[in-house]
DNA sequence: GACTGCTCATGTTA
DNA sequence: CTAACATGAGCAGT
């Protein structure tokens, strides 16, 4: 657990490496013309433009992030405080029909799949703008609350967070109903709708709050975050004010390999141009407008473009993850033809000196994927000595230090003394597997009714126990709601950290919601605690880490018609405490952090003492790869309970995660 | 000039 | 394979 041994406590006298966050607002020079204004989130600005009627403002929004701007779902009066100025024409009817529209979202109808009447099919497709007034007379609950953090690297990721959690949770819904069709639209053009987005204007250069090396599994991801706002197009550009010519400026371009783009050299990207491609008209020579000028005005002013390169999923069938792969410039153009025997406009960018790596990394995860001996820098091959279904490599590229670990590499819990029998295993009577809708599954129903995790195998949101289909369920091993008993399914690496001891990470990207790892050893009988316990940095309790699990359930828990119990509650104080100090897996190694990406569930398959669930670790963000798995340790670092017994263990130790809002210990 | 409402262009996802 | 879905540019009209 806390591996902060003593030598690497004094680090902590060294001066704390400020992490660059975010990047200064990018300012684009314009030699000649017009000076075109790059945003940078300023909370005041927020706040005052959030209550600003829309009629005096700027044409294109000012307010860069309306996290004020509710999402109002529930029927339930709203606070005098969030009422918003607006003239009395103001609350018209699209407002209502918004507002209308929303609850029926809300309510979980099959509205979207529905054939909708004239009226409400118009109410959808009404188009918001960015200054949007909310109707206060409108009783509703605001339950969105705007991040109360002014850093835009923790407004982008609460918002993709917001985002995944509503597609889970849509996906869920529609599912039970047959009709899966594009939860990611649904759940981005809500957002969207309600202003729940970031980076709304465009800019030039780096996005507040998106990092080089981020990863997207759907395009309109990349809208809410205002990385790339076309939903579809390649090219996203903005309008420069001039006379009489066209002088729009390449933004972002996203290379997902649709028109045959060269893809080799990580430094390197030759685009191919939009147009002439259409499926259902004629194919034909691509023209110099939209994107294409614009990429052609980019090259000539010479001004940075965002590129998001793309790659397969390797977990999901035939799908791509995007990589926001920093800032590129145009070096040449050209027309040429294409297979289909039409020209096509190509571009040549180079990559800007001095980023971090972006794409690089995932040619040389891959590498490595391939054949973990190319790994460098490395100690062990497999740490699990072919227990695991993959190695664990062990690696150490700071140098330095090798400190030996001497530990059994166990997959799953130890027990020390004989389970309560009290409760059953209940076991379901599927056929081959569960699917969701089916009343008579009672895996399903012990879950509240739903199956709890999506087709793919993501975690849909966090639940104070998780009842996984068991050994005398009839469904099969392939049933999706038996994802933890498999066990680990990515390539993990431990490595040296340098300042907090080892750590782990995966060569894979992970997609929030995936099953990450279970923490193994062996569970301790409070009874029995002995001597060496509180000398025992690997001891897993059940901290309560309410508020980041009540931020990842947000999203689901706005589809609710009636709340399933607040999210509060949904950490459960157990009885269970794990060390991983003699025996253990993968997850003794995973460190502490106050902002953390991964939260621990209580599973149950094979017993029916919901006191001793297996602890199973989740992703709550998307995790590009090589990026260090962590989780909140919580306050203490003794159990509760057992304080007095343990002042020891009950000293706080400092906390160098770097985040935010660190809370300086753990 | 500001706003509204329409058409068109653009691919992604299951 | 193909249905179903999105945003935003651009333009005409008010």
């Amino acid at each position: 657990m806390n591996r902060l041994k003593d030598e690497a406590v004094s680090d902590e006298e060294q001066p704390l490496k400020s992490k660059p966050l975010l990047s200064p607002a990018p300012v684009f020079p314009t030699p000649s013309g017009p000076v075109v204004a790059t945003k940078s989130v300023d909370p005041e600005l927020l706040n005052i433009m959030t209550f600003r009627p829309s009629s005096s403002s700027a044409p294109v929004s000012p307010a860069p992030d309306l996290f004020d701007v509710p999402i109002r779902l529930k029927g339930t009066p709203v606070s005098g405080a969030l009422s918003t100025p607006r003239h009395e024409d103001e609350s018209s009817s699209k407002d209502y029909k918004r507002s209308r529209e929303l609850k029926k979202l809300a309510s979980l109808r099959k509205s979207i799949k529905r054939a909708r009447p004239a009226q409400d099919c118009k109410a959808a497709n009404v188009k918001l703008s960015s200054r949007r007034q909310v109707p206060d007379n409108d009783k509703e609950l605001c339950i969105w609350r705007p991040s109360l953090s002014d850093n835009p690297r923790v407004s982008a990721e609460e918002i993709i967070i917001m985002f995944d959690s509503l597609r889970r949770r849509m996906m869920q819904l529609d599912e039970k109903e047959d009709s899966s069709k594009r939860a990611d639209m649904k759940a981005g053009a809500l957002m969207m709708r309600n202003n729940m987005r970031i980076n709304s204007v465009k800019t030039v250069g780096h996005v507040p709050g998106v990092e080089v090396g981020d990863i997207f599994f759907y395009r309109i991801e990349m809208c809410i975050v205002g990385l790339h706002a076309p939903a579809m197009g390649g090219i996203d550009y903005m309008p420069v004010n001039s006379v009489g010519k066209d002088d729009s400026l390449a933004v972002c371009i996203i290379s997902s390999g649709g028109y045959d783009n060269e893809e080799d050299d990580t430094d390197i990207l030759v685009y191919t141009g939009q147009g002439g491609n259409s499926r259902k008209k004629q194919k034909h020579d691509q023209k110099l407008e939209r994107g294409n000028l614009a990429l052609m005005n980019s090259q000539n002013k010479n001004t940075q473009i965002r590129v998001v390169r793309s790659t397969h999923d390797p977990f999901r069938h035939s799908e791509k993850i995007y990589i926001y792969d920093g800032l590129y410039r145009i070096e040449e153009s050209w027309i040429e033809k294409a297979r289909n025997g039409f020209n096509v406009f190509k571009y040549k960018l180079r990559r800007e000196p001095g980023q971090p790596d972006g794409i690089s990394v995932w040619k040389k995860a891959q590498k490595w994927k391939e054949n973990p001996a190319t790994r460098e820098n490395i100690i062990q091959l497999d740490l699990s000595s072919n227990v695991e279904n993959l190695p664990v490599c062990l690696v150490n590229d700071v140098g330095n230090v090798t400190i030996p670990i001497h530990f059994n590499y166990v997959t799953g819990v130890k027990y020390s003394r004989p389970l309560s029998r009290e409760k059953q295993l209940r076991n379901c009577k599927c056929d081959s597997v569960c699917l969701p809708g089916d009343p008579d599954c009672s895996c399903a129903q012990q879950n509240g009714g739903d199956l709890p995790y999506t087709l793919s195998g993501l975690l849909v949101r966090h639940t104070p126990i998780l009842y996984e289909c068991s050994s005398s369920c009839q469904c099969s091993e392939n049933c999706r709601n038996r994802v933890t008993q498999r066990g680990i399914g990515l390539n993990f690496e431990v490595f040296w950290t340098g300042d907090r001891g080892w750590g782990l990470r995966t060569w894979d990207p992970v997609h929030a919601g995936a099953f990450i790892c279970e923490y193994a050893g062996e569970v301790i009988d409070e009874t029995k605690m002995n001597l060496d316990v509180k000398e025992d940095d690997y001891i897993f309790h059940t901290s309560c880490t309410s508020d980041t699990v009540s931020r990842w359930n947000q999203g689901t828990e706005l589809l609710e018609e009636t709340s399933r119990g607040s999210t509060t509650g949904s950490f459960r104080q157990l009885p269970i405490i794990i060390s991983a100090k003699d025996s253990g897996n993968v997850a003794r190694f995973v460190n502490h952090s106050c902002s953390p990406n991964l939260v621990w569930q209580a599973v149950q398959y094979d017993h029916g003492d919901d006191r001793y669930p297996h602890i199973m670790f989740f992703a709550i963000k998307h995790i590009p790869p090589m990026t260090e798995l962590t989780y909140d340790y919580g306050t203490k670092g003794a159990p509760p309970g057992f304080e007095d017994i343990f002042p020891k263990a009950c000293k706080l130790k400092p906390c160098l995660c770097s985040s935010t809002n660190c809370r300086g210990y753990f």
